[in-house]
RNA sequence: GCGGAUGUAGCUCAGUUGGUAGAGUCCCAGAUUGUGGCUCUGGUUGUCGCGGGUUCGAGCCCCGUCGUUCGCCCCA
């Protein structure tokens, strides 16, 4: 038996709901806001990631699904969408003729991890991006669609942690003393801190490790290093939030794993989860633009995981009763009535109505019991009877009540 | 990439100190001579993940391998 590749999953009937639900409601409150869907090829040029996500990144180490095609060319499976996305918006100018240019996306993406609850290698993640304003507002209403979303998605329970990182400057200013901080207490780190303490630096904040975070519990934090540009920046869109009632708890050592955030970075997080406990998060990039060869264009944007946001909605029940598989089976009481009952069935779809019959040319009752198992509204019964009489009987299955009606009235009778 | 668990019917799982497999569910049919759900009766389904080894004999023990899972790491 041929199985498929370690780390990504068939989506069946049964679970491709789920995601339609979540592309669905993304649809719907996207356009709330006036974002416009956008699609990128699954593959771009390796430098679109290499020169965007950080050199020190595992996803850019590690993690890439990176091979050479036939003419030579070094190519990438999209291991996220942000990086992706501004390589479309400079390419094909996007931002030339609109203020705020408001984009929305759903689909998969691959990196080559270890698999685990919530970490699959073809994912799925979907997110929106807010172009060209570098002002809080920006800031706040990319916050507020990620929030609006997670609510109407019907999850009540997780929380919005938030954190500013600050400009360059500032970010610079930190990271010195930071490491100046982390290198006094060296001894006391963990193997992996001590290499990312050469690496990336401010990865050491979200360590797991015990010792790591005692460590870390008295390290100099970034708002304090804030300039007053940063920190007006940060002030307003906490303002912002709380005007809007939007809760959120500021976390001091959250930093984000891609190099390109500044400012706001935030995350959503919920305990439904398992050690992978984000289902949703990010930031401002300003910087990414000139990164990937565009000119200078402020940004801010989120991503979720798909796979994550529908483990939480298994866990708390949500998407459990949508079953409508038909409106409308069509039985036939004997095989030379099967035809009848398949023209009838066509018939009926005409009018908007989902209608199955059989095809096994099974027995009246095991008709019906399919009927049962597909919660058919109504039965439209052919039996010889009503086939003589040019009519049919009309069973509605909840109540259990049914009346013979002549054939060419079957199209007025409304089915709902 | 590192550490721990695990892999038996479509699904959930049992399988006693090694003696070549079982339950529930699902599915199919019947009880109901044209009427589903409930009930009862009967029936189908397995290379016991895969490959080696030990043994007279392996679902059970050993080694390897693949998958899954829980943590680390990474991140959504």
């Amino acid at each position: 038996m041929i199985q498929s590749v370690r780390g990504t999953k068939d989506l069946l009937p049964g679970e491709i709901e789920k995601f339609q639900f979540l592309e669905k409601t993304i649809r719907n409150v996207t356009e709330l806001y006036g974002y416009k869907e956008i699609r990128t090829p699954i593959f771009e040029k390796t430098e679109v990631f290499s020169r965007s996500i950080g050199e020190n990144t595992d996803i850019v180490n590690k993690e890439m699904y990176t091979f050479i095609d036939k003419g030579g060319e070094s190519i990438t499976l999209r291991p996220e969408k942000t990086a992706a996305l501004v390589r479309s918006v400079i390419q094909n100018n996007l931002t030339h003729d609109v203020a705020s240019l408001r984009l929305w996306y759903f689909g998969p993406f691959f990196r080559y991890e270890r698999p685990q609850k919530g970490r699959l290698r073809q994912f799925h993640q979907f997110g929106a991006e807010c172009i060209s304003s570098a002002n809080a507002e920006a800031d706040a209403e990319i916050i507020l669609l990620a929030n609006h979303l997670i609510k109407k998605l019907g999850i009540n329970e997780y929380d919005l942690q938030l954190n500013s990182l600050g400009n360059e400057q500032s970010r610079a200013d930190y990271r010195t003393e930071l490491v100046k901080y982390l290198n006094e207490n060296k001894e006391s780190l963990s193997e992996e801190s001590k290499s990312r303490l050469e690496s990336n630096p401010l990865r050491v904040l979200d360590s797991k490790d015990n010792a790591d975070k005692k460590i870390v519990e008295s390290a100099p934090i970034i708002i304090d290093y804030l300039d007053n540009e940063s920190k007006l920046h940060f002030d307003k869109v906490r303002e912002l939030l709380d005007k809007a009632g939007v809760k959120y708890i500021i976390e001091p050592r959250l930093v984000r794993g891609l190099d390109y955030y500044c400012h706001t970075v935030f995350e959503f997080r919920s305990s439904a989860l398992g050690a992978q406990d984000a289902f949703g998060g990010g930031g401002r990039y300003d910087g990414l633009f000139e990164q990937l060869g565009g000119k200078q264009t402020p940004a801010v944007g989120f991503a979720m995981g798909a796979e994550r946001l529908i483990l939480i909605l298994d866990a708390i029940n949500v998407l459990q009763n949508i079953k409508n598989d038909c409106d409308i089976y069509v039985v036939c009481s004997s095989e030379k009535l099967l035809d009848s009952a398949l023209v009838t069935a066509e018939q009926l779809r005409n009018h908007q109505y989902k209608v199955v019959s059989d095809l096994q040319r099974r027995s009246f009752k095991a008709q019906m019991r399919e009927a049962d198992k597909l919660s058919a509204k109504y039965c439209v019964i052919i039996g010889d009877d009503e086939e003589s009489r040019k009519a049919v009987t009309v069973k509605n299955m909840k109540t259990g009540t049914q009346a013979e009606i002549k054939r060419d009235l079957l199209q007025t009778i409304s089915f709902k």
